[in-house]
DNA sequence: TTGTACGCGTTATCAC
DNA sequence: GTGATAACGCGTACAA
């Protein structure tokens, strides 16, 4: 079944083609160049004309062709952005804000995921040049040189997101991703914790991840502490993937009294494990995450975590295109603030439950 | 600061332009027609020439125009989605799996949220359509009559996910949502559970939310059982309307002992709502989610729910669109099984604790 | 097997 | 303020 279907076809031989800027001109008794300065919001056209004009459109459902537009004018309003992932709304909140944004400024979003390979990021950068998106948000400070070279090329807008870079070689929007963990890893400290593990996305290519280990290690040495090898974790993000990292964690010698996980989703994984080795937190065991998300926000204990900018980030980064392409101000770093959330998941070591109030 | 940034463009003078087909034809000493041809997989061309073309186009970084392409052969290899929401992860794993395959067949994706808006979703179906993609997904049978016009008007394909269309007027791929929640309601009244409340979306406009809805009532009246107007709550879609919602059902005279929830959103904000009030789940209250979602799974006790098909959803989406496009074979109707995955949130009620085991 | 030449639908550049 | 016309970069009939 099935092979024939065709949907809704009008009759044969009905078939209305689609109306053009010619159609319009001639029901309007003007010509195409008009009817596009109508179209393109021009000045310099008579309100009277203006009207039939638009009237004209109106009648004919008169749709632009965006490609011969595109053509034309070398530019598409599509904008591309290609993210890590979609799930665990790591990233979807960001995107969020960015396509609505867009939206509002007449662009559209072309959306793509990696799911963290660079290489893949890369080829996916090309195929959004051939589309003519006129330009680019990408997610981190790492890519490929083939990357940036295509970019180069390109020679449209394009801008980092979810961190800053330092050298400032780039245009970035984000946040200080080794503050957040130094933030949590100070108030582990400040809790009494001595013995603080590490679970954390691969640090290849992703330079939140490193960062974020990054601001963990400071905070330690800034106490004279270490990480000590056995308590660190690298796994892939998922769920299930942290858990089984934190399954090796609560099984290493002298293990942590609290685990610094790069974000919410490694958090709850590990908060799965402790709950399946019936290892008890915070009591037994302070689990932080970043980016605090409803999926630690809502678990029991709720996860200690920090909150970080990521619908800011979405409409910043939207404002900074749309300005970039149309000639306006634009700031090209931005950093917005993280701020951590305690909640129940982080509390004392076991020893010190009584001593620290 | 920052108004005259200009990122790294090239030094003045040296604009070198982007290298078109006839620079590709010049380098391999051909014809642009030779050029097109070779990038377009014909047969009709010599070996030896489609080496020399593929190198001229390697060494010149040729990219081919994807607007004058489309201008030319009438397609974009772009796929418009118009989905409710990226919060929650509720559309977005069907999104991330339409992504995923389209991108193995050379599609891009175009995609947009409406937020439960139905005249957003029309409005941005326009901008799509003029942006010149290939075919549509929308998710849900309700759309405006608007939309289904200009749909028509474009002749171009569209599949309705996430339902079936039970008239059969418009392909589509989903589930069957009344049963998702008559499988929550038949485990609940074989819990002994007798009244039932709802905690839905408003079901203007959203067809899922409705068959929820029925799929509870059906349940109630196989056995001689009603739903309560006082057990009932409509909120949009979030964690903290779920909670306001449920916070009522709780203060409600003869409170159900049970409350189906239309999502897992609802579900973990009403058990939210609960922990507040210091109702425990599910001695004191069972509750269910549909969508088994990472969020409900991942709660303490974890959510009782109905596990959706929103990956085959997502991928069965890009098979049909892209086998309309390109003349292959298509089921214009599919529907995937759901699954009832019992968790530890519901229980039988309160005064049949000992007696059912 | 390959080249020539036209046209896709719009916008930009000129004239008027 | 408006119209005629030439591009934009590619695909394809047709000719060779």
């Amino acid at each position: 079944m099935g092979t024939e279907h065709s949907g809704s076809k009008r009759p044969a031989g009905a078939a209305k083609a689609r109306s053009g800027a010619k159609d319009v001109a001639q029901l309007a008794g003007v010509s195409t160049a008009t009817v596009s300065r109508v179209l393109n919001n021009s000045q310099q056209v008579d309100p009277d004309t203006r009207r039939r004009v638009l009237e004209a459109a109106t009648k004919l459902r008169y749709v632009p062709h965006g490609a011969a537009r595109t053509l034309r004018s070398h530019r598409s309003r599509m904008i591309g952005a290609i993210v890590p992932s979609f799930d665990y709304a790591l990233y979807a909140r960001t995107t969020s804000a960015l396509q609505q944004r867009l939206d509002e400024r007449g662009y559209a979003l072309v959306l793509a995921e990696h799911h963290y390979d660079l290489a893949v990021e890369t080829r996916i950068a090309g195929q959004l040049i051939e589309r003519g998106v006129d330009a680019f948000l990408l997610v981190g400070l790492d890519h490929e040189q083939a990357l940036f070279s295509l970019l180069e090329d390109y020679g449209r807008p394009f801008v980092l997101t979810w961190g800053v870079d330092p050298l400032q070689r780039h245009p970035s929007i984000g946040f200080d991703n080794r503050a957040a963990t130094y933030e949590v890893a100070r108030h582990l400290i400040a809790l009494g914790h001595r013995r603080i593990g590490l679970l954390s996305a691969p640090l290849s290519g992703n330079d939140r991840a490193r960062a974020r280990g990054e601001g963990l290690r400071a905070a330690l040495a800034e106490h004279g502490l270490g990480l000590d090898p056995r308590h660190v974790a690298y796994e892939p993000i998922s769920l299930a993937t942290a858990e089984a990292g934190m399954a090796r964690l609560l099984a290493a010698p002298d293990r942590p009294t609290a685990v610094v996980a790069t974000n919410d989703v490694f958090a709850v994984g590990a908060m799965l494990a402790c709950r399946k080795a019936g290892v008890r937190v915070p009591q037994e065991m302070s689990i932080t995450g970043v980016d605090n998300t409803d999926l630690g926000a809502t678990q029991t204990p709720g996860l200690t975590s920090v909150a970080t900018p990521v619908v800011d980030i979405g409409r910043a980064a939207a404002d900074q295109l749309v300005a970039r392409l149309e000639g306006g101000p634009w700031e090209p770093f931005q950093q917005f603030p993280v701020q951590l959330v305690q909640r129940g998941s982080t509390a004392p070591p076991a020893g010190l439950q009584r001593a620290a109030g």
